[in-house]
DNA sequence: CAATTATTAGAGCAGCCACTCCAACAATGC
DNA sequence: GCATTGTTGGAGTGGCTGCTCTAATAATTG
C-alpha cells in the first residue's frame, strides 16, 4: 500500500497554494480571488486545489494561522532581554519590515473586506490576543522602570502600538510615495514620542 | 406631461438608498452586501434600486463622492485660521469625531476590500488628494513658524498624520476596548507629540 | 509485478446574485 | 378626464463561481 508517499511533497504544495492564495488575494481581495484565479497562479488544477483545503476560505484561515504561529514564535526571541523600551522599539520596527512584503498590505485589506465572517473575526481575535500577550508584559515593565508613561494603563498602550503599525501597513498599501524601508526610521522614532513619560506640550 | 415630479422627493429617495447601503456595507463587506440586502434595508424593490443607480458599486463610489465633498467644504472653515499646530490638532480631532459613526470603520474596511478597482482606486486617490490638500499648506506654515518640525519633509509628515487618523479608525473597527470618544484625546496629544519639533529621544 | 492508495486534472453542476424587463401606478399638463 | 412621462415593485434571467465527481496516474508496499 502507500500510505503518505511524500509528506515533505504534501507540505510544500500546500504552501506554494498558500502563497499562490496570498499574491492573489493582495491583488484582487478575497472575493475578487476566484479559486480559477488561485490555481492559474499555483500552476495546478481545481481538483488538486480542493484536495489540499475544503474550502477557499479555509486558505485564508491557514494563511492566519501561519501568521500566529509567527507571532508565537517572536516572542520567545526576546525572552532574556532587560530593557524593555528596546523591546517595544525593536518589535515595532520588525512590524515595519513585515510590511515591506509588498503583499502585506494588499492582504491585510482582503482580510478586513470579510472580517465580518464568524471564523474570521475569530482568528483576528486570537491575532490581536497574541500580539498584546507579546507587547503588554514589555510595556508594564516600561512603566515600572519609569521609561514608558504611565497616564495610561498598559492595555491602552499596547492598542495603541498595535494601532501605529496598522496604520503603518495602511498607509504602505495606499500611499505609493510611502516606502516602507525609508518610514521605518520614523515610526520607531514616532513609537518612542508616544511611549516617552513627559508630556507632549512642551519639553 | 410631468418632467420632474419632485426633485426633493427624488433627492431623498436617493439620499435613502445610500444610507441603506453604507449600513449594509459596513456591515457585511461590499460583496457581502446583496442588493436584495440593500433592498430590504431601504425598504425598496429592486427596480427601484436600479432606477437610482446604475450598478451596485456606483452606490459606493457616490458615497465615497459625498465624503471628498464634505473634506472640501471642511477646508473652507479653516480659512481665517492664523495658528496652524492648532489648525492641525483640530482636523485630527474631527477625525477623531467621524470615527464615532459606528458604521465608519466597517465601511473603510468594505472598502479596503475592493479598492483593487480602478474606478474604486481613482477616487480614494482624489480622496488622499484632497486630505493632503488640506493639510499641506498648515503644516509648511507651521514649519515655517517653528511650531512643527522640520526633519521631514511637508509632504511626509501629511502621510503620516493620515496614517494616524486612518490607524485610529482601523483600530475602532477592530478593537472592542477602543472608544473612539475615549481615545480622542489621546489621539490629539500623540500628533502633538509627532508633530513637536524637538526629538523624542529627550525633552 | 500486482495491489492499494495518494494525488492530480478538469469537466460539469447547483446555487447565487447583479441586473433586466415589464406592468402598474402616481403625478403633472392640457 | 385624458395623455404623457416619471416612478415603483418584483418576477425572471444570464453568467459566474465555489465546489463535486470521475477517471487517470504516480508512488509505495509486499
Amino acid at each position: 500500500m502507500a500510505r503518505t508517499v511524500d509528506p515533505e511533497r504534501y507540505a510544500a504544495r500546500r504552501l506554494a497554494i498558500i502563497d499562490a492564495a496570498l499574491t492573489v488575494f493582495a491583488e484582487r481581495g478575497y472575493d475578487g480571488a476566484t479559486t480559477a484565479a488561485i490555481c492559474r497562479q499555483a500552476g495546478i488544477g481545481s481538483g488538486t486545489f480542493f484536495h489540499y483545503f475544503p474550502t477557499k476560505r479555509d486558505v485564508l484561515l491557514a494563511i492566519l494561522r501561519l501568521g500566529i504561529e509567527d507571532v508565537r514564535e517572536r516572542a520567545a526571541r526576546y525572552a532574556g532581554r532587560t530593557d524593555p523600551l528596546g523591546v517595544l522599539l525593536d518589535i515595532v520596527a520588525e512590524h515595519a519590515q513585515d510590511a515591506a512584503d509588498p503583499r502585506m498590505p494588499g492582504f491585510v485589506r482582503a482580510v478586513g473586506g470579510i472580517m465580518t465572517q464568524p471564523d474570521v473575526a475569530e482568528l483576528l481575535r486570537e491575532d490581536t490576543e497574541v500580539q498584546h500577550a507579546l507587547l503588554r508584559p514589555w510595556v508594564e515593565q516600561g512603566q515600572r522602570a519609569g521609561a514608558v508613561r504611565t497616564d495610561l494603563p498598559a492595555s491602552r498602550i499596547v492598542s495603541w502600538l498595535y494601532l501605529l503599525t496598522d496604520g503603518f501597513l495602511g498607509q504602505a498599501a495606499s500611499d505609493d510615495g510611502f516606502v516602507p524601508a525609508d518610514e521605518a526610521e520614523v515610526l520607531v522614532d514616532t513609537a518612542r514620542r508616544f511611549l516617552a513619560p513627559w508630556s507632549g506640550i512642551a519639553p
